[in-house]
DNA sequence: ACTACATTTCAACCATGATGAATAAATCCG
DNA sequence: CGGATTTATTCATCATGGTTGAAATGTAGT
């Protein structure tokens, strides 16, 4: 807590502050987001002076973009799911997003990067880029057949749906069914989307 | 720009200075969003001082819940388009939902409340309120059968998938897609999950 | 050892949100 | 109308927070 340092300069041996700083960051900036943390606090955490940070990140948000850079992964979780039989992708997308999100930390982490994305344009066209490519682009190419951008673009909006509604609002019932009743409820709508071809649109209702 | 001011206290005439404040602060809001906009930026094109602001709204928060205020709207646009025939209530529906966020200004808006909910706990459970009471229930009753909240939930979790993809995310091709190619798309999936009976979940797949 | 470079502390800056006192207009009440 | 009270407004000032620049001190290269 209190830092009581007194000499001025390199500190002795090769201590990791960058990477002290990182660590303290990404805790703090996860427990309370963005806004609330302050600098000085991190440093104070971290046992290290204010400027430091602005030294190795440039600034706050160069510090967020780092912790953000320390978490962000690839959605393979995702890939892998795919291949299989096609009548039952719709299970083990679920399935496989569910079991993701639904670990504490894990689901932590991504709860937060989408809340980070919301508000800072250029994460937002990060997001924007690795759903895109990495989920609507890969159903796209499992499902194949006409419309397949579309027919993924829907799949992908629902499963857009379940994390914002589940993980980010937290929406009854939404937040405390369980991975099965919702496969259950939503797994016959993504097969729907997915596989039923449209009909011809012709003699629209209203 | 610059204010130049000299004399201290209440001005002539009954300037609407309060409703002022707030139409300067909703369109540098919606226009940048909270955490850039600043009280001085504020009051400096109200031509107005700064203290004035805490004095009226208390803090900048209570600027921007005040703001919100003035934005917020019931959705009845959706309890409108309920009721008729159950086989086409998804088309009805997403066409109302679409119709409503596809209106440039209406859209904004909406667009920003969200952004802003998901940066502040007590927005996100007011927001969350209203789409528990006032959407996924209303859905359920109309749907009636077992498992009514539950399917309810689904078919809420895709327009709330359609809502975050194509007008907070903006991610392709839903962004781009028509209203007509959007409700084809989806229409089944919510079909599906709001009537089709789910399989007795024994046997499940992996 | 000397020099170049990396890391660290300190002090200060400046913008911001907020507050309190002083002042002036508007309103109320006789 | 005239004083008391309430409401609106300005100014000065504060505390906080992100950022910067200079100085100090270590480490590495030669």
């Amino acid at each position: 807590m209190v830092s009581g340092r007194a000499s001025r300069g390199r500190r002795r041996g090769s201590p990791d502050t960058r990477a002290q700083i990182l660590a303290v960051a990404r805790s703090r900036f996860l427990a309370d987001g963005y806004a609330k943390v302050t600098l000085r606090s991190i440093a104070a955490e971290a046992d290290v002076d204010a400027a430091l940070i602005s030294y190795f990140f440039g600034s706050k948000k160069g510090l967020f973009g780092a912790v953000l850079g320390l978490l962000a992964n690839p959605p393979d979780v995702l890939a892998a799911a795919l291949p299989g039989d096609p009548a039952t992708l719709p299970e083990r997308v679920l399935r496989a997003m569910l079991g993701t999100w639904d670990d504490p930390e894990r689901g932590r982490q991504l709860a937060f990067m989408v809340r980070a994305a919301t508000q800072d344009a250029e994460l937002m066209g990060l997001l924007r880029d690795v759903v895109g490519r990495e989920m609507i682009d890969r159903i796209a190419e499992q499902v194949g057949g006409p419309d397949a951008r579309h027919r993924a673009a829907a799949a992908g909006a629902q499963l857009a749906g379940v994390i914002f509604g589940r993980y980010i609002l937290a929406v009854e019932p939404l937040a405390s069914m369980t991975a099965d009743e919702l496969i259950a409820a939503l797994a016959p709508g993504m097969r729907a989307v997915l596989y039923r071809r449209p009909r011809p649109a012709s003699r629209r209702t209203m």
